[in-house]
DNA sequence: CATCTATATTGACATGTGTCGATTTACCGT
DNA sequence: ACGGTAAATCGACACATGTCAATATAGATG
């Protein structure tokens, strides 16, 4: 079929463009920024080796002076990095001595994936 | 690199430094930075919200004259946006006639999901 | 062909983000 | 107290990203 008519939706006869999205079923501009703002923490290359070095880890936890090795870059970046997840919720931090102590927070990681459900 | 001493986690007696983590369970750098490409596709809110108009419409698809007043931003940030998704493999990219139509693809948007599971 | 409409592309600009070196803070051992 | 180590913060830089106005492309219509 080649000669098409523009969307349906509303009402036909006109030149009427498109089919004129409702506003419903989207998401508003502030979830949308959350939901986003959460995303962003995940969204980049060492975040998600950072999560996933920790998640596999015996005892669920790491810290500073292991991951820093492992992603090969100075220590204040990966601290910068770690600082990102705890601030979105998907780390937890505890201070244990000397060390810094990472564990993830599973709940978080559910709530990142429910967004795109 | 610190001391050497094992790892042991609680308990901190006292000079144990750090675990030594395996690199074993964590992604590569190649896995880790083709996931994040994927996850930065969808880590905007003018995206995400593109997304769930589009996926709550009757048809499952929509043009970009529907959505450019949808997200209140110009017609080439719309056209751009719509871009990036379709590159990501996200939203696939029909034309009719002079317009131009897009319907999400489930299977990738399960494969962002997949990245956090 | 001429023209209108829908979309894509380009170029420029401001802002955001990742990275590092240098410094600071906190904690532990002499 | 002191020195040493782990980690956080700061300041600066390069680079990526979102946005728009202007322009280009493509298809439909007269």
């Amino acid at each position: 079929m080649s000669t098409r008519e523009p969307p349906v939706s509303p009402v036909a006869g006109t030149t009427a463009p498109c089919c004129g999205i409702g506003t419903d079923g989207g998401l508003t501009a502030e979830e949308a920024e959350r939901s986003a703002a959460l995303l962003k923490a995940v969204a980049d290359p060492v975040r998600l080796r950072l999560l996933s070095a920790i998640r596999s880890t015996e005892a669920g936890e790491a810290c500073v002076c292991d991951l820093t090795p492992l992603v090969g870059l100075a220590q204040p970046t990966v601290s910068h990095h770690l600082k990102v997840l705890v601030d979105a919720g998907l780390l937890e931090r505890e201070k244990r001595g000397t060390w810094a102590w990472f564990r993830v927070v599973p709940s978080r990681l559910e709530d990142v994936r429910a967004i795109l459900a």
